[in-house]
DNA sequence: AGTACCCTTACGGCTTATCGTAAAGCAAAA
DNA sequence: TTTTGCTTTACGATAAGCCGTAAGGGTACT
């Protein structure tokens, strides 16, 4: 078993949940932070003390407070371990179950496991240790079809970018004005309709504020 | 202290964070539920053994699962709690911070602490507890004011149902009808209109649609 | 060139949303 | 009872969204 590991969680009851059932795990060294930057630092003292960690758990939602925090969030944590440490095993343990953010975490990051924070979450997250231990990667039940490509709706950049800024208030007009200012092309209005109503039914949405919620639901907008 | 008290939270790592607490506190029985009919009928079959709990940690939101149950969240278990066993503690312990919400659970329930989940959740709830056993409410910071009847600006029952019901693709008319099929006043078109047009200037945003993508991000829905 | 095809754009009708104003309903105070 | 103030409802006008049809503009192939 992993004998050195980190536990990245803003929230207390959580991170003292997680260290708990480490410690039943028998893992020896568990060290506990709070705040993403307090995590590579930790990581990076440890790299040079040569007792390197060998496992991190890390939120992905970090709520900001008064410290200011250069690393914001556990997305960006992640990115910036696995660029300096490749070898470190992560585990995200995360209650987002967006299946295109778990997809980017695995394809563009390379994470270790992925585990939902549901009410079996902690059972999951010692099946995932082990796991990830041997080296066989980990996804919690919720989104095992991640990595799955069978359900890949057309939606491409373009369509996100419609939606996102549908999401942030724009009329379609506004829109059609955006998109000619910047060149995105098709820009016209009529255009951009026939777009969201392409959207709207792929989505089986009745109108644009259903489509847009649905959108977030998917996560991806 | 204490000496037997109950935790009913769905999450199994918040309700070991939680216990983990309370036995650091020196308390000596510690039960553990994770859904709401366990919690009470642990309450009730200690009441019949004559050794009932003296302090229920409790959160308010609770997630469906294949488990039917009849009661199917925080704010059901309290009122059902409060009138059996008046004389029994109560502390609510959630991530909610809708002054609203606090304010009714205070003056409609007569609970006893409400202490947030943040950063920093754990400690107050420990507070909390010793405040309580001395027979002096504990409220968190964040909501310390919810008996403070200044704050008037706030987002209400009424409004996440209207909300939901948007972002599920219903047009104000649609909701209209619903709304007084289901004797949820008020219902007219009119008020609909009104109500969501206070909502948008409240949160600052340009139309309906940019309106649900914000309750949205903010988990209002 | 011609034509076949697809993507883009334009436009008119109809529906829904947004906004202002005003009347009706209701309950507490005078 | 009347007055007063607030909430709910009604309605009309303008704007935005939705939908079908058709015209314009490329590109590739014959």
């Amino acid at each position: 078993m992993f004998t050195k590991t980190l536990i990245a969680e803003d929230m207390q009851d959580i991170n003292k949940g997680i260290h708990a059932a480490l410690c039943e795990l028998g893992i020896k060294e568990i060290h506990q932070v709070q705040y993403c930057d307090d995590a590579y630092l930790k990581i990076k003292k440890a790299e040079l003390d040569g007792v390197p960690y060998e496992l991190l758990i890390t939120d992905l939602s970090f709520k900001r407070d008064w410290r200011e925090q250069k690393i914001r969030s556990g997305e960006e944590l992640i990115r910036t371990i696995r660029n300096e440490f490749p070898e470190m095993k992560i585990i995200a343990y995360s209650i987002e179950d967006r299946i295109q953010k778990v997809r980017s975490l695995i394809t563009s990051y390379g994470i270790n496991g992925y585990v939902c924070k549901t009410r079996r979450g902690l059972v999951e997250l010692t099946n995932a240790i082990s796991s990830v231990f041997e080296n066989i990667p980990y996804l919690s039940p919720e989104v095992s079809h991640a990595l799955n490509p069978t359900n890949d709706l057309e939606i491409n950049d373009y369509d996100i970018l419609l939606l996102e800024q549908l999401s942030k208030g724009l009329s379609q007009d506004d829109i059609s004005l955006y998109f000619s200012k910047n060149n995105i092309k098709p820009s016209s209005l009529s255009s951009i309709e026939k777009r969201l109503n392409k959207l709207r039914i792929d989505f089986k949405a009745n109108n644009a504020i259903h489509l847009v919620a649905t959108a977030k639901d998917l996560g991806l907008i």
